[in-house]
RNA sequence: GCGAGAGUGGCGGAACUGGCAGACGCGCUGGAUUUAGGAUCCAGUGGGGAAACUCGUGGGGGUUCGAAUCCCCCCUCUCGCACCA
C-alpha cells in the first residue's frame, strides 16, 4: 500500500507554528519593499466561508507568500465588516443581539481562515464595529462636516417599508431592494447626504491612474455619467420667465421642434392652459402611480400630453408647443428638454406617436426612416438665424456645438454645463446596527459633536424594530430617550441626537487604511505608516463591488488627501475580481438548489492544501467555473505523490534522495520550472503554474535516484500554493526554520532551453514530420536535413520548391506548385 | 436595445508576438499489483480510417507560405447599463 501524505497532523502542527512564531506578522522596515495585498474583507455572515471567499483569499495568500519569499515586506491583513442589515434582521427576528451574532459569525471566519493556512497578520486583525474602530468613522464623518460635503436635505429616496428604511440608488437592483429583493417606492424625506458630486470629476479622470479591470473603470464611468452640453433658456410664451433646458447637441437646437417637460417638472402647472389642465392632471396622475421600474421601460410605446404653453426658441425665434411626458425624467438635467426629433430617437419616437414635425439641421442621413443621432459625421444644415447674423451651417459636430454655445453665452440665451448621473451619497438609515452619526440637533442646526467626544458609542438595546411608523420612519435608536436627549457639548443647550445611523459601506470606506495602523488611539492611521504601506499594492474581490464600495471608498479617499491624511490620490493601485465558483452541477451555489460546497467539509475529507491547490487549478482567476470533487482529489493525488517524491513509508527523507549534481536534463527540468512558475505567479496565472508543477514530480517520481538539489528548490516552489506540506517536507528534509522567508529559487537563463529542439517540417503548410535538430541548426542544414526525410519527399513527390520559410528552431515550411 | 467579455476533446482548461492545437487535471479504456479499494504503478485516450492519411478551435467568408490567434458578417452565452437629453 502507498503511503500519503498525512494532512491532518501537519495541517494542525504548522498552523501551530505559525500562530507561536508570529510568522507573517509585519513591521515597517523601509530597508524592503514593501508590498500591500488586501482582500475585500467580509460580512462575517452566519453561513461561514464559502469555497468562492477561498478563491480570493487563496489567490491573495499565494501571492503575499510568494513576495514574502522574494524579499519583499509584504503586509497582508485581514478585519471584518460587521455592521449590516442581516444580523439586525436575525435581531429583529430572535431577539439576539446583532454583537453576539456578529462575534460567532467572526469567530467562525477566523477559525476557517486559520485552517486553510492563510498567512494573515492577525495582529491587525480590525472590526468596523468595535467603538475604536467606528470612532474614526465617525471622525472622518465630522470632517466631510466640517468641509461642507455632508449635508441634511429634503430628497426624494428610495424607501423599502419591508426593510424599514432609505436605500441608495447603488443598492437597489432592478427597482427591488439588493437585500431581500423588496419593493422600494421613491418619497421626499430629510436625510444626511454626502457631495460625492463634488468629486465627480476626480473621481472620473483618476480611473487613468489605477490598473483595473477595464469592464470595472468602465461601470464607474457610466455611474458617475458625466455629459458636457449647454444649458438653454426658451421664454415662456405670454409670460414673464424662462423654461431651462439641458443638451448635449447644442448644434441641434435649429432643429427643436417641440419641447417636453417632465411630468413632475414645476413649470408645468404655468405652461398648462385651461382647455389641457385636466389631460394634463390625469396624466400627472397617471405617471404618480407608476414605479420607476414601469418608468424606466425603454421599449414601452411614447406617451404625453401637450400643455397648451409655447415657449420660444432663442435662435430663430419660433414658438414651439410644450408637452409633458414621462420619458423625461425630473431626476436628470434640468427636468427639461428641447426635442429634436430629426437627431434623437426618443425624440423621433414621440413626434412620431404625436404626429409632431421632424426637421433636419444635420445632413447625411434619412430622418423619416430614423433619427440621425450620429455626432462624429455629418453637418449642420438649416441652421442659420432669420437675420443672417449667426450660422452654424456647414460644421461638423463638434465646431458646431463650440460656436454656438460661445454665441449662447454671449447672447445670454445659455451657457455651457456639465452634468452627471452621479447623484449625492445618501447617507443615513433608520436602523440599529450601524455607526450612529456624530450629531446633535439643536433647535433645528445639526451641532457636530467634539472630536474629542468620540466615539458616540451606539447605546444598548433591546428593541431592533425600525419605528417605521407612517410618515415618519424612525431609526430604532429614537425609542431611547435617555440617550436622545442629551446637551449640545458647546453651548449646554438641551439638544437631540440624531438617531440615524450610517450606511453599511461606511466602515470599508477606509479601513485599508486602518490595518497599517490599527490600535492608533490618536488617529485613523499615523502618517509614517501611510506613507510607507500605501497604495494597496493588490487588492482583490468580488466583481459586485464594482461601483458601490469601490466609488464610496475612493471618494473618501480623496477627501483624506485634500485634508493629507493619506499622499496618493487613489488608494487601490492593481484590482482583481475573482470569478463566481458555481455548483458541481454549473449552477450557481445556492442554499434552495443545495449545491453549496462546504469548505470545512471538504478540507476534512482532502485537506486544506489540497483544496487551495483545486481553487487555483481550476481554472483562470478571474473566469466563472464550476467546482468538482473529483478535481478536489486529483490534486490529493498530486500531493501525495509529491510526498513520495520526498518522504519514505517511515517517514524520514526519501532514502532515493541523493547528493550528486542534477543530470543536464534534470537541470533543464528544474530552471524551466522556476521560470515558469515564478513568470505565471507574476502574472496570476496560478492555473498553469500548477500544472508545471505537476509536470515536474511526473518526471521526477518514477526516477530511483533523485537530486536533493532538484527536490529542495521544488519544496520552495510549491510552499505559496501548498504551504502545510512545503513547511514540513523542508522540515523533513533537514531544515530547522519555517520556509516562509526563504530566498526563492531562480533560474538560470542558460539551462531553460533544450539544446536540442523539434522542428516542424510542413509542406504546402501541412505538417509532415518532425525533426529531432541541434538549437541554432540553420535554414540550409535543417533544408537538408528535412529534404533527406522520406515523410516530407513523399508529399514533395519531386516538385520544385518555390519559397521557403523558415523560423530558426520552430519550424521549416516548403512551398511548392500548385498541386 | 446599447456597452464589455467569452465560445477549443466526454468535462475543467493549455497554446509566447500568426508557426507542431488539446499542456496539466478530471473522466474513461486496457493491463499489473492487491483479500479488497474511491490506493498505487504501466499503457492508451479529439473525430473518421486497417493504414497511408484525413477532418477538426460556435457558423460563414477573407488576409497569409501558415490562423484558435488578424479582418468582415452571423449565431450563442455571461456580465453591466437600461428613455440620462
Amino acid at each position: 500500500m502507498a503511503h500519503r501524505y498525512p494532512f491532518s497532523d501537519v495541517e494542525k502542527r504548522w498552523q501551530a507554528y505559525w500562530e507561536a512564531h508570529e510568522t507573517f506578522r509585519a513591521r515597517e522596515d523601509s530597508s524592503r519593499p514593501k508590498f500591500y495585498c488586501l482582500d475585500m474583507f467580509p460580512y462575517p455572515s452566519g453561513a461561514g466561508l464559502h469555497v468562492g471567499h477561498l478563491e480570493n483569499y487563496t489567490a491573495t495568500d499565494i501571492l503575499s507568500r510568494f513576495k514574502r519569499m522574494r524579499g519583499f515586506n509584504v503586509l497582508h491583513p485581514m478585519g471584518w465588516d460587521a455592521f449590516g442589515l442581516p444580523a439586525e434582521q436575525y435581531a429583529v427576528k430572535t431577539g439576539i443581539h446583532p454583537a453576539v451574532t456578529t462575534a460567532e459569525n467572526i469567530a467562525t471566519f477566523r477559525r476557517q481562515m486559520k485552517r486553510a493556512g492563510l498567512s494573515y497578520d492577525w495582529s491587525r486583525e480590525i472590526n468596523t464595529t468595535a467603538p475604536d474602530y467606528y470612532r474614526w468613522t465617525q471622525w472622518i464623518f465630522l470632517k466631510l462636516f466640517e468641509r461642507g460635503l455632508a449635508y441634511v436635505a429634503e430628497v426624494p429616496v428610495n424607501w423599502c417599508p419591508a426593510l424599514g428604511t432609505v436605500l441608495a440608488n447603488e443598492e437597489i437592483i432592478d427597482g427591488k431592494s439588493e437585500i431581500g429583493g423588496f419593493d422600494v417606492v421613491r418619497r421626499p424625506m430629510r436625510q444626511w447626504v454626502l457631495k460625492i458630486t463634488a468629486y465627480a470629476d476626480r473621481l472620473l479622470d483618476d480611473l487613468e491612474l489605477v490598473d483595473w479591470p477595464a469592464s470595472t473603470r468602465e461601470m464607474q464611468r457610466n455611474w458617475i455619467g458625466r455629459s458636457i452640453g449647454a444649458e438653454v433658456d426658451f421664454a415662456l410664451d405670454g409670460a414673464p420667465g424662462a423654461l431651462r433646458i439641458f443638451t448635449t447637441r447644442p448644434d441641434t437646437l435649429f432643429g427643436a421642434t417641440y419641447m417636453v417637460l417632465a411630468p413632475e417638472h414645476p413649470l408645468a402647472d404655468a405652461l398648462t392652459a385651461p382647455a389641457q389642465r385636466a389631460a394634463v392632471e390625469a396624466y400627472r396622475e397617471a405617471t404618480a402611480r407608476k414605479s420607476d421600474m414601469q418608468r424606466q421601460d425603454a421599449t414601452r410605446e411614447k406617451t404625453g400630453v401637450f400643455t397648451g404653453g409655447h415657449v420660444i426658441n432663442p435662435v430663430n425665434g419660433e414658438r414651439l408647443p410644450v408637452w409633458i411626458a414621462d420619458y423625461v425624467l425630473m431626476g436628470y438635467g434640468t427636468g427639461a428638454i428641447m426635442a429634436v426629433p430629426g437627431h434623437d430617437q426618443r425624440d423621433w419616437e414621440f413626434a412620431r406617436a404625436f404626429d409632431l414635425p421632424i426637421r433636419e439641421v444635420v445632413a447625411g442621413g434619412d430622418i423619416a426612416r430614423e433619427a440621425y443621432v450620429d455626432p462624429d459625421r455629418g453637418v449642420a444644415v438649416h441652421s442659420t438665424t432669420p437675420d443672417g447674423r449667426f450660422s452654424i451651417d456647414g460644421l461638423e459636430a463638434g465646431p458646431a456645438i463650440e460656436k454656438i454655445t460661445v454665441w449662447l453665452e454671449q447672447q445670454g440665451h445659455g451657457r455651457r454645463t456639465v452634468h452627471y448621473k452621479l447623484r449625492d451619497w445618501l447617507f443615513s438609515r433608520q436602523r440599529y446596527w450601524g455607526e450612529p452619526l456624530p450629531i446633535v440637533w439643536v433647535e433645528g442646526d445639526a451641532r457636530a459633536i467634539p472630536e474629542q467626544m468620540l466615539p458616540v458609542r451606539l447605546p444598548e438595546t433591546d428593541q431592533f424594530k425600525p419605528m417605521a411608523t407612517g410618515e415618519k420612519p424612525e431609526s430604532p435608536l429614537a425609542r431611547l430617550t435617555d440617550w436622545v436627549e442629551t446637551t449640545d457639548p458647546a453651548t449646554g443647550r438641551p439638544a437631540r441626537r440624531e438617531t440615524n445611523t450610517m450606511p453599511q459601506w461606511a466602515g470599508s470606506c477606509w479601513y485599508y487604511l486602518r490595518f497599517l495602523d490599527p490600535a492608533n488611539p490618536d488617529q485613523p492611521v499615523a502618517a509614517e505608516k501611510e506613507r510607507y504601506w500605501m497604495p494597496v499594492d493588490l487588492y482583490m474581490g468580488g466583481a459586485e463591488h464594482s461601483v458601490l464600495h469601490l466609488l464610496y471608498a475612493r471618494f473618501w479617499h480623496k477627501v483624506l488627501f485634500d485634508i493629507g491624511v493619506v499622499h496618493t490620490p487613489e488608494p487601490f493601485m492593481k484590482l482583481i475580481h475573482q470569478g463566481t465558483v458555481l455548483g458541481e452541477d454549473g449552477q450557481k451555489m445556492s442554499k434552495s438548489v443545495g449545491n453549496i460546497v462546504n469548505p470545512d467539509d471538504t478540507m476534512d475529507r482532502f485537506g486544506a492544501d489540497a483544496v487551495r491547490l483545486y481553487e487555483m487549478f481550476m481554472g483562470p482567476l478571474e473566469a466563472m467555473k464550476p467546482w468538482s470533487t473529483h478535481g478536489v482529489e486529483g490534486c490529493t493525488r498530486f500531493l501525495d505523490r509529491v510526498w513520495r517524491m520526498a518522504i519514505d513509508e517511515d517517514g524520514a527523507a526519501s532514502r532515493a534522495l541523493t547528493s550528486e549534481p542534477p543530470t543536464d536534463g534534470q537541470a533543464r527540468l528544474l530552471h524551466r520550472t522556476i521560470r515558469k512558475v515564478t513568470e505565471d505567479l507574476e502574472a496570476l496565472r496560478f492555473n498553469t503554474a500548477i500544472a508545471q508543477l505537476m509536470v515536474f514530480v511526473n518526471e521526477m517520481t518514477p526516477l530511483e535516484r533523485r537530486p536533493r538539489a532538484m527536490i529542495e528548490p521544488f519544496v520552495l516552489l510549491l510552499a505559496p500554493f501548498a504551504p502545510h506540506i512545503g513547511e514540513e517536507l523542508w522540515n523533513r528534509l533537514g531544515h530547522r526554520d519555517t520556509l516562509a522567508y526563504e530566498p526563492w529559487p531562480a533560474w538560470d537563463p542558460a539551462w531553460v532551453e533544450d539544446e536540442t529542439v523539434t522542428l516542424a517540417v510542413q509542406v504546402n503548410g501541412k505538417l509532415r514530420a518532425t525533426l529531432s535538430l541541434p538549437r541554432g541548426t540553420d535554414q540550409e542544414a535543417a533544408r537538408t536535413a528535412a529534404m533527406a526525410d522520406e515523410r516530407v519527399l513523399r508529399h514533395l513527390d519531386g516538385a520544385e520548391v518555390r519559397k521557403t520559410i523558415f523560423v530558426p528552431d520552430k519550424l521549416l515550411n516548403l512551398v511548392v506548385a500548385g498541386r
